[in-house]
DNA sequence: TCAAAAGTGTTCGTTTTACACCCATGT
DNA sequence: ACATGGGTGTAAAACGAACACTTTTGA
């Protein structure tokens, strides 16, 4: 029963999670675990999106959690088995496809073609599992000093169909070809992880785009509620435009949630936790769920 | 060099294409080809969106071409060579990405799971590869008249997030579960293909709507021109509403192509060939290439 | 009283949708 | 002349985006 006669199938999981600057500076205990770096000690990145991942093998490559697919095992199982046996992780949100990636780089004898999967998961239940051997650790995607600091770099987000650290497409107007032209790190010159992973970290955030592009609830497809109970409208906006990796404005923004069918609604508590006016907080229509999406 | 020893990497295309009645009624000599065969014989189907399959090994059971993954190859090359190899075509379009699929149906004591691909083929090209030993033929995926029918059995069209013969999904806003519920042939009591056959196709028909959904120029992302050197516009608004299974008005369809960057110019040509005022005929502004997709 | 963030009113322009009408051809 | 399909005018409705202003808190 070994893997060797046969072309191998790997699965790359991408794993999401969104913590705000306060939890990562008072629950991550090894600030090397945090990358880039640079970004987390000199600047403010408010709201991140990250993605989980480890060293490669014997070396100071940094890879998504991967493994090889056994005989007889379901996809599905496969990749919630990755997560298991390699972080350590039992995930209770449904695991979503990315697709395949031929990776024509990885240099053993053998063909690899990677099946990828992306999810979101806690950052409470993330942060948990950080460390260890395989120093398992976040990689920025995308913050809101990210979007900021992109932003005051190449002019207004507007001409982007969203911006992540891992790659970006312009607008069809705005492209260069008139097309959905991408840029990914490769072509930015700043490859960040090992292999083709940045072409995987990237597509999945794609994916995850489509989460927050529908008037549904979003968390209900992600099987996750991270923002608790009750939430501020501008916690649900913050989060999104992290996710999405575009910026609306503060009033559009309210009035698109507050109407017929949101999947959110008003309680009757308020917070004035924070400076400024107190905020009406919100809550989920419905609790989540397993869903299929398309 | 035995598959037996690892689970099996299934690769089965949906290859789509597209004819008119016309087409159909003179091209194909073997009416038995053309399934459902009650549909082609008793009603009239108009512009039919069409995918191929065959017989399955040793039964009337009618299934998408298929094969099984080769060590060392390529997965795209996996699913070309399929295709040369089940049905002798060389697709010269690029296949295109569907998903996978972990079917549990499948009987034999291994998990077999399924890479699936699809690709638009001019039906010049495929009518040329029907019939044969494994009775290659075409099974209707949607039509203008089965769009007719549909809306006279199911109400609006509206209502409907695309409609086709391997199903449909409910606009949220008209779903009982305020979702992009779904129903497939399976949920409908109509099984058309065997094994898990009817979700590739409809996932894949999900995937070629998403070619006409945006401003860019859907024959160059499926790299064919089904339509000719010029053509009339209610030829492409035909096309169109036949593969994403969604009518629109003639005006309004009209008027959004004709706008500033559009995929197609106006010829000072004129076509009288039909009954009715002669129409103007226009031509795809750039050729079909190479594209990547999302 | 000021800064900060929440929340509302109003306007303007664009896109969507509908409906009605006119146009040019073959029979 | 009339059926058939092509093509245009117009207007209401819906939506997106911008901007300015008010409200309510803590400091």
């Amino acid at each position: 029963m070994t893997n060797d006669i046969f072309p191998r199938i790997a699965i790359d999981v991408v794993l999401f999670t969104v913590a705000s600057e306060a939890d990562l500076q008072t629950m991550i205990w090894d600030e090397t675990l945090l990358r880039p770096a640079e970004d987390y000690r000199s600047q403010s990145n408010g709201l991140s999106l990250l993605a989980l991942t480890m060293s490669a093998a014997g070396s100071e490559a940094r890879v998504l959690p991967g493994g090889f697919m056994a005989p007889n095992e379901r996809i599905g199982e496969a990749a919630k088995r990755v997560l298991r046996e390699r972080i350590g992780l039992d995930l209770k949100v449904p695991l979503r496809d990315i697709g395949t990636f031929d990776d024509p780089s990885r240099d053993d004898s053998h063909r690899t073609i990677s099946f990828s999967y992306w999810a979101m998961a806690d950052f409470e239940d993330v942060r948990k599992i950080l460390g260890g051997k395989d120093r398992v650790g976040l990689e920025l995607v995308n913050s809101t000093g990210f979007m900021t600091r992109f932003e005051a770099a190449n002019g207004s987000l507007e001409k982007f169909d969203g911006v992540s650290r891992f790659g970006y497409r312009f607008m069809p107007k705005f492209s260069p070809s008139k097309r959905h032209e991408k840029r990914l790190p490769k072509d930015l010159g700043g490859k960040i992880l090992a292999l083709d992973h940045d072409d995987i970290v990237f597509y999945a955030w794609r994916k995850l785009r489509h989460a927050f592009s529908s008037k549904l609830d979003p968390f209900n497809y992600l099987g996750i509620n991270p923002l608790g109970e009750a939430f501020r409208l501008s916690d649900l906006q913050e989060f999104q435009e992290v996710c999405r990796g575009e910026v609306v404005q503060r009033d559009l923004f309210r009035r698109n949630m507050i109407n017929e069918d949101s999947f959110i609604a008003q309680t009757n508590m308020r917070d004035s936790s924070r400076p400024g006016k107190p905020a009406n907080l919100y809550t989920l229509q419905s609790p989540p769920s397993e869903n299929t999406g398309e």
